[in-house]
DNA sequence: CTACCGATTGACT
DNA sequence: GTCAATCGGTAGA
């Protein structure tokens, strides 16, 4: 129990990657670490898909880099791109290897915390980008493969003081990739200034 | 070993 | 709007 509420379950992530992506919004993201609680409210998301999805980096099969994709739900795959880091969470069951890119947080606690690690005072910037978050949570590659359903460490969590607040979810392309480009398997919360991309976001609703 | 690439970010015109 | 830093992962010689 945290004040924040139980981590969720394997059950919660042992569904339909683009479900998962969109119930993930509204929920808590917590790291603990030597530094102390930071955490933040999800509010934008991506689903990576187990096939026929090539954008996806389980596309070409079974790596060392991408094997946490593979194992059982509620795990966290952590990869390395530009000499950053970004995280995800595993979904359906072991071998289908799909995952939610967790894309951007609306800071909450340990915001003093990410500051530093950020090297910014502006909170609309201390989480917002994939690997943004990373940095503020002090998610690196050591914490590839971690088990998020235990509460510890890392994990996310439903509200259990506070309700969550109502809001509207719009999907769009996924940012960045370079294949599939026209999948809308992008979800973020509406009319957050916590999201990313918001040039594209323009763009898009201008479409 | 070398060569190339990227689910990014921040600096710059 | 454009562009390059930067480095782990991967493929191939």
């Amino acid at each position: 129990m945290t004040m924040h509420g139980e981590a969720l379950l394997p059950s919660f992530y042992n569904r339909d990657v683009a479900l998962v992506a969109r119930e993930l919004l509204g929920k808590f993201a917590l790291r603990r670490s030597r530094d102390g609680l930071c955490s933040g409210r999800i509010v934008e998301t991506e689903a990576y898909l187990a096939c026929e999805d090539s954008a996806s980096h389980s596309f070409h099969g079974r790596t060392r880099k991408n094997a946490t994709m593979f194992g059982p739900p509620g795990f966290a795959y952590v990869y390395p791109i530009h000499s950053r880091y970004c995280l995800n969470a595993v979904t359906e069951e072991r071998d289908r290897a799909s995952a939610v890119l967790i894309r951007a947080l609306e800071p909450l606690s340990g915001i003093e915390i990410m500051q530093q690690r950020r090297g910014t005072d502006n909170l609309h910037d201390l989480c917002r980008g994939p690997a943004r978050l990373c940095e503020a949570l002090a998610v690196d590659r050591t914490l590839d493969g971690w088990n998020m359903t235990r509460g510890a460490r890392l994990w996310i969590a439903n509200s259990s003081l506070a309700p969550s607040r109502e809001f509207r979810i719009t999907t769009s392309p996924r940012i960045g990739v370079t294949s599939a480009q026209q999948a809308p398997l992008r979800f973020f919360i509406d009319g957050s200034p916590f999201v990313s991309g918001l040039k594209r976001l323009h763009r898009t609703r201008r479409q």
